[in-house]
RNA sequence: GCCCCCAUCGUCUAGCGGCCUAGGACGUCGCCCUUUCACGGCGGUAGCACGGGUUCGAAUCCCGUUGGGGGUGCCA
């Protein structure tokens, strides 16, 4: 590798609701960075007034804090190259677009679509994009367009013959200028395009790799000549190396679409995933730490991190072995740590009280170790650890649940496994589990299946909870037995 | 239409000329564990798109075909 230091961007535009194949480009953005000890440069690309949002903005922001991917320059930590908006930086493009100008890399356009289109029809062109028709416009002809009072759109001039650069994830691609038109800069009311401010910016803030999405791999052909011409009139120094990176596709081969709920990166946190598990999900698409193994630190992947090593094949987005991938991270954390993370969510829930009280935080304690192993999202704690918390007031059966077994049959168990645990003197789970399986195992002579069924619903409201005999112990002696009680009546 | 990219189990992938009668993971199926759920354990299922080359030898290299995707804006 050179000697210079590895700069690299990710550079998303506040439309919308983040979508997860940016938390993928970030993160391998991110550990390319962290990997080789270079900077991870957070840019907003926000030009086009008429599209961004605050709310999209923010959304960028919380995003990256919860995934953890931390920005050394960008939006809120500064650094030299500020501002980091591109909203904020309108001078630097104007100052730009006037060198770009001067040294003759640019032309005015006055060509309406409707004209290039009627002018492609007779010729029968097959060239795609404009065709240079306003190039080389006499001075009168500029004063007579000007004298109809058109506007013009600011194009570049691209250099003919063949453009090839070495892509880092697809090796060598080759264009030819015949199919890279002379594009646009600048809007007729002078506002810098993507075109032009993303080179800029790039060139500006010296970066070195651009690891993007495989739809701007069409795009970096107009750059590369941009990029040296930018270096002609003092902008930065020439053309950075660039790697596309795969797409996330949904189901079939459709590219994940922003209104597919599965490509909301924010939902996974709401759904309760951790950043950790999602990341190495994303981490998984497109890449492989080894041959036999797909659960890893982020400092393994930093660690391990090639960009070489990205397969340059579109990636389906599979929500089950993303689920697959976050229940191992699950695993890997302390009841400790599971208990922390999951705070936020019984909270605002309700579960427990919010701030949690010192009564709520010690049945917390008690509770956790029954239910950490056997969830394998955040959420799911909030429906395991509900009916433990609940006022008995509030307490509900689960319908659906309840139907199905608490029938006849069922009944007859709850009022024995109450008789037997009303006289118990001792109200430990071993205690519990002992009355229970005399009464109902050996005296009813059922199944443990079906035995515990009934009353598992009776005490927890639903099919499925933590372990019934230390639930009853959790619950208490009064409530464990008025619930019993209240699904007799 | 034109340009560009891509091609290993259903899905994500390992494989970078012989170690491959293709390995792992998710899914799925069966079994075990088991008071529900979850975890865990064991086993099965399933793939190199097709056709030509190159080579002693090809999943691996080359060409073509087919299929999929993207681009083709005064959006980013």
């Amino acid at each position: 590798m050179n000697a210079q230091p590895v700069r690299v961007r990710m550079a998303p535009s506040p439309t919308g609701s983040p979508h997860v194949g940016l938390v993928r480009t970030a993160l391998y953005n991110w550990a390319f960075a962290r990997h080789h000890g270079g900077t991870f440069v957070f840019r907003i690309e926000d030009t086009d007034a008429a599209r961004n949002t605050p709310e999209s903005y923010q959304a960028l922001l919380d995003l990256m804090r919860w995934v953890g991917l931390d920005w050394d320059e960008g939006p809120e930590v500064g650094g030299p190259f500020a501002p980091y908006r591109q909203s904020e930086r309108g001078d630097l493009y104007r100052d730009a677009l006037a060198r770009l100008t001067e040294a003759g890399f640019t032309y005015r356009c006055f060509c309406t679509n409707d004209e290039v289109d009627a002018r492609r029809k007779a010729s029968g062109s097959k060239l795609q994009g404009y065709d240079r028709f306003c190039r080389d416009l006499s001075a009168d002809q500029v004063a007579a367009f000007e004298g109809e009072g058109r506007a013009a759109v600011t194009r570049f001039r691209m250099p003919d013959g063949e453009i090839a650069f070495d892509d880092l994830v697809r090796g060598t691609i080759t264009f030819h200028s015949d199919n890279v038109p002379d594009y646009a800069l600048a809007r007729a009311n002078g506002d810098p395009l993507y075109p032009l401010v993303n080179p800029v910016d790039d060139a500006l803030m010296e970066i070195t790799h651009v690891l993007r999405g495989e739809d701007l791999l069409s795009s970096t052909p107009r750059q590369i000549p941009l990029y040296a011409a930018l270096q002609q009139v003092g902008i930065g120094s020439g053309v950075p190396r660039f790697g596309h990176l795969p797409y996330v596709m949904g189901q079939g081969n459709k590219k994940l679409s922003k209104r597919d709920p599965e490509a909301n990166a924010l939902g996974y946190r709401d759904a309760g995933f951790l950043p950790e598990g999602l990341l190495n999900y994303l981490a998984l698409l497109g890449w492989a730490i080894s041959g036999d193994r797909d659960i890893f630190t982020l400092e393994e992947m930093v660690q391990a991190f090639d960009i070489k090593d990205v397969n340059p094949n579109p990636a389906r987005f599979d929500l089950k072995k993303a689920d697959a991938i976050n229940a191992a991270h699950m695993r890997l954390l302390s009841v400790e740590e599971i208990t922390h993370r999951a705070l936020p969510f019984l909270k605002q829930a309700g579960v427990v009280s919010d701030p949690v009280s010192d009564a709520d935080a010690q049945l917390l304690e008690l509770a956790m170790p029954l239910v950490a192993e056997r969830i394998n999202k955040l959420t799911e704690a909030v429906e395991m650890l509900g009916f433990l918390f609940v006022d008995e007031a509030d307490f509900t059966l689960d319908a659906a649940d309840a139907e199905k077994l608490l029938n006849e049959d069922g009944l007859a168990i709850v009022r024995a496994s109450h008789d037997a645990l009303a006289s118990l003197t001792t109200w430990s789970t071993a205690e519990i589990q002992a009355a229970l399986q005399t009464t109902l195992i050996d005296e009813m002579e059922l199944k443990p299946r079906n035995a515990f069924g009934p009353v598992r619903v009776a005490v927890t409201g639903r099919r499925i909870s933590p372990p019934l005999f230390e639930s009853l112990e959790l619950l208490g002696r009064e409530r464990g037995l008025a619930r019993l009680k209240r699904a007799l009546a």
